[in-house]
RNA sequence: GCUCCCGUAGUCUAGUCCGGUCAAGGAUUCGUGGCCUUCGACCACGUAACGCGGGUUCGAAUCCCGCCGGGAGCACCA
């Protein structure tokens, strides 16, 4: 069921390296998930080792480096099942890279330029050369040690690259490799002022690191020029590329940038709320991780974009799950109702946990004749006859229609023996709990479920018969009202 | 605008490198029917695609050219 992956080019079984890099700046959503299982799939097909590293550099005002994002991540590879053979931080190996800019410096490759941001984006997009690219090696030195030694403030001087001022492509002129920041980063605080940028640093990284090959996406094809471009210029043989496309989930409105801001400010739930849609977020809805990794591997390694309905991660799911998941009775939005000429020996029935599943077992469920409908089945019913699933069926009186005030609605008894009548999902008066359902879109909705379901065992699913696949919440302390559980899907 | 990438059914994907076995396979969605006391599952059936136009060839989804459409990049972010 897996898409196409092609051999990694020159792939030896056994001596692969892989490496992945997220930048730590929220938890790993659902688009995040390609990179860790497409980097699983290959190092696991080659027997190969996969290392995380951390891309915490110095980052920006946007996409800022927080200590509690390291061990998030690592608690996200945890539930992906995805386990990292080593963990390197970048922010440790900040002064590796002085060493190589200072080759790429004596190459007469690289600049120290002066200008104002704003200046050198206008210059570069019109092709001009700042006053300072004819710089002399020895110059450049200098100044990049001036650099090193604190001699210029946060966004006075960078690093450039020299490559072609007429590059046909814009982006590839004259890039920034490294830059100066003040930053008070959360694992090295002040230590480092100049920092590399994403493509020399690893230009750097997946040679030293003896990384064999890069897959990522391909939002990064540029850096893959960039870094050929340092290595032919050092005679350093580096790593192939590959990449994957642009994956979309439709409902998932990706941003990992938009949720830090709502999760800051509590506008969410934490990283778990489900409106991430964040690796943990759907595992708390109840969907298991090999259903993600089956998911997103459907998809191969096609550079197409791709927008995928959240839908056929849903059937991935129901696949994995429906055999095993136990069913329950659920009532949202309840309406009391009683039923007028209920059969008194029918105060209990044993139902199935699972209607083709005997090995599930069996609960007991107490019945009438006052029960919670759902006000939605209710509405309209008048005059009709209905079966409360797996009991009875009634018929509700003629009256008029619209919605049924509480307590009101007296359908009565009509018949017990199974006919095809429209089913309607009940919850016994007597014993009903309370349940509280979050909804994907992150609403609370209030209802009442059988029984059983004080007995639940937090983090368990349960399909709420034709309502959809919920999981109980692993915090829910067992025996409390209401019991708490989110709406995976139908 | 410039650069790069991508176009197979509603959606995703196999096939494209090395043209014939592809009157295009799979998954999902949708529709119909069956079955089980769920609107879920399962079973059966069905709808539905090679972006367009040229060319090469006995033969093109596959090779070539042009066009059209979509996406990404053009940060002192990653």
């Amino acid at each position: 069921m897996t898409g196409g992956f092609p051999e990694l080019p020159g792939a030896v079984p056994g001596s692969v390296v892989l490496r992945m890099a997220p930048f730590p700046s929220g938890a790993l959503h659902i688009g995040n998930g390609r990179m860790l299982f497409v980097n699983q799939y290959y190092r696991d097909r080659y027997r190969g080792k996969l290392l995380l590293v951390f891309d915490d550099t110095a980052g920006s005002e946007q996409k800022r480096v927080e200590t509690e994002f390291f061990n998030l991540i690592l608690g996200d590879l945890a539930l992906a099942g995805v386990r990292p053979d080593a963990v390197f931080y970048k922010s440790d190996r900040i002064s590796n890279h002085y060493p190589w800019a200072r080759r790429v410096i004596e190459k007469g490759a690289a600049y120290v330029c002066r200008c104002p941001a704003e200046l050198l984006r206008e210059n570069r997009a019109h092709g001009i050369a700042c006053p300072e690219r004819s710089q002399p090696v020895d110059e450049t030195l200098a100044e990049w040690e001036k650099m090193l030694a604190n001699g210029y403030a946060e966004g006075e001087a960078v690093l450039r690259l020299r490559t072609d001022l007429h590059d046909p492509d814009p982006a590839f002129r004259d890039r920034v490799l490294f830059r100066i920041s003040d930053v008070d980063h959360p694992r090295v605080g002040h230590k480092y002022r100049v920092w590399p940028l994403l493509e020399f640093s690893w230009a750097v990284d997946d040679v030293e690191l003896g990384v064999t090959h890069v897959i990522r996406g391909k939002d990064l094809v540029i850096e893959d020029r960039m870094q050929r471009f340092i290595w032919d210029l050092l005679g350093v043989r580096g790593p192939p590329f590959l990449h994957w496309g642009l994956l979309r989930v439709r409902e998932a409105k990706v941003a990992k940038s938009k949720s830090y801001v709502e999760v800051k400010t509590g506008a969410y739930d934490g990283w778990a709320d489900p409106r991430t849609w964040s690796l943990r977020s759907l595992d708390r809805r109840g969907i298991s991780m090999d259903a993600l990794r089956q998911f997103t591997l459907s998809f191969g390694l096609s550079l197409a974009d791709i927008e995928v309905p959240a839908e056929t991660l849903y059937a991935e799911n129901r696949k994995l799950i429906d055999a095993t998941t136990p069913r329950r009775s659920f009532v949202a939005d309840p309406v009391r109702v009683e039923v007028e000429g209920y059969p008194f020996d029918l105060s209990e029935v044993v139902l199935p946990n699972h209607p083709d599943r005997a090995e599930l077992g069996t609960r007991r469920v107490r019945a009438g004749p006052i029960f919670f409908l759902a006000r939605k089945d209710v509405a309209g019913r008048a005059g009709t006859e209905v079966r409360l699933k797996d009991l009875v069926n009634v018929r509700f009186p003629l009256g008029e229609d619209g919605p049924v005030p509480e307590g009101v609605a007296r359908p009565r008894f009509t018949s017990r023996e199974n006919r095809k009548l429209a089913r309607l999902q009940w919850v016994g008066a007597s014993e009903a709990v309370a349940v509280d359902l979050l909804g994907t879109d992150g609403n609370h909705t209030q209802g009442v479920g059988e029984a059983s379901l004080r007995r639940a065992q937090p983090g368990e699913v349960f399909q709420f018969e034709r309502v959809g696949f919920v999981r109980v919440e692993a915090d829910w302390k067992m025996g409390t009202s209401p019991v708490r559980v989110v709406y995976g899907h139908a």
